[in-house]
DNA sequence: ATACAATTTTAGGTATGACTAATTCTCGAA
DNA sequence: TTCGAGAATTAGTCATACCTAAAATTGTAT
């Protein structure tokens, strides 16, 4: 059985499925998107990341251009199928958190190995009861059918001054302490915050967390945390 | 990396607990598990399932007894996890049938391949969701956490005389196409069938599908359809 | 222009789990 | 008791996808 030739949508292995899905993610943040960047990524060792990428490359059409010590890049063919996984990993998170309780934690766990096996028919249900959704959990847009994606905030809450005030709409979902972390100050998607003070030399930023309204909380976040908020300018007071 | 020890509810392939989960199945129905029944359940070659079972007999504690030649039986670490997947599989059916609106015919594929995936606390979820089911779409028993399996009908259709009321309570799952011809016939899990006509050597069974209040059907059902199909003799005109 | 350090690729190996073909075993019939 | 058909096992391959270690490449610093 020589498996050589991929058709969009056709059949892939998790393997491939994930080394697309992680090189899309990728390109959207760096220019380059290198072996070492992919294997840090993917938990893997460089030199199984070659393999792959010449795999794929090989592949009739190709998913992704590659040239030795270059990098690479998606075709058409391969953007199409990450785009494919991505709406199956971000569906399948959305509907964990509103359909099954779970916590915005905790999904992307069980999503990394559901988005490899569910069927059409299922992703297609999922997206139906959750009413067509356009984000995950952590704010990130869910890409539709046709492959288009919602834009979102990269403005993080360390580019922000004090005494501004920003709502949370995109939070980073690669760390599962950090969102229980986030979630135990109430700092959730939609959140208001309002930036009390900046201290120096990547010190940490503090905030009050929602309006005066409701209990107020004030919280300092390090760097580590506001590299991974996104906000937007807060427009009318809700 | 020598992966040889198994503990109960450890980490196993796809392909170790299907094969766990098809022996406990057949064990149910035939008194010896032989290597050609599960390569054909398997839809595997026998020489692969000699390589497996040999495999799972060595793990330590073994998931299984084997001696060439003379098939295979669970053990007591084999039976848990099997009946482990088993919950899932029929855990997800019914999830798939009751909160996303599945047609019993089409939940089987899909649950093949999620029952493998799913986490701990998704499987709680979804019990709880559905308030803890005994019974999967095609009336199939859903093993409980600790492994209690409830009794189900052993009596086929094939079995019941002429002038005979019985109640469907349980149909194979394996047939989708049998499954979507049943559903257009009405015949379904509960569905009252009055036995109208059995024809001799193994002709037709004709049946009343439906109580003489609604509008009851008649049907002719072959062998194929009658040994698939199991009942209990109905109590009490609901 | 050269050399070196970091990155990347190649070479070679492991484990899983399937396959085919050849061989061996078992058990019933002669 | 022997024989042979069918069932099962063994032997040898292949594909996937990882790994480590060695070799090659790149671009930067001298
Ligand atoms: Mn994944
Ligand atoms: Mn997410
Ligand atoms: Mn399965
Ligand atoms: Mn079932």
């Amino acid at each position: 059985m020589t498996n050589s030739r991929i058709r969009a949508s056709e059949i892939l292995t998790r393997a491939e499925e994930d080394y697309l899905k992680t090189i899309l993610e990728l390109e959207e943040e760096h220019e380059s998107v290198t072996t070492s960047l992919l294997a840090t990524h993917l938990r893997v060792k460089p030199a199984s990341v070659t393999g792959m990428i010449q795999k794929l490359a090989r592949s009739r059409p190709p998913c992704l251009h590659y040239e030795s010590h270059r990098g690479v890049t998606l075709t058409p063919v391969g953007r199409q199928i990450a785009l494919e996984v991505i709406r199956h990993h971000r569906l399948i998170e959305q509907y964990l958190a509103q359909a099954l309780g779970y916590d915005w934690d905790k999904v992307d766990a069980e999503a990394e190995k559901l988005e490899h096996v569910i069927s059409e028919e299922l992703e297609d249900r999922i997206a139906a009861v959750l009413g067509d959704p356009i984000f995950d959990p952590h704010g990130d847009p869910i890409p539709s059918k046709d492959g288009s994606v919602t834009a979102t905030s990269r403005l993080p809450l360390t580019a922000i001054q004090a005494g501004q005030v920003v709502r949370v709409t995109r939070v980073r979902d690669d760390d599962p302490e950090l969102l229980r972390y986030l979630a135990g100050l109430g700092i959730r998607l939609q959140a208001r915050l309002t930036i009390v003070e900046r201290a120096p030399f990547e010190g940490p930023l503090t905030c009050q967390v929602g309006g005066a309204e409701t209990e107020a909380r004030i919280c300092a976040l390090g760097r580590g945390a506001t590299d991974r908020i996104f906000v937007e300018f807060d427009e009318g007071t809700g």
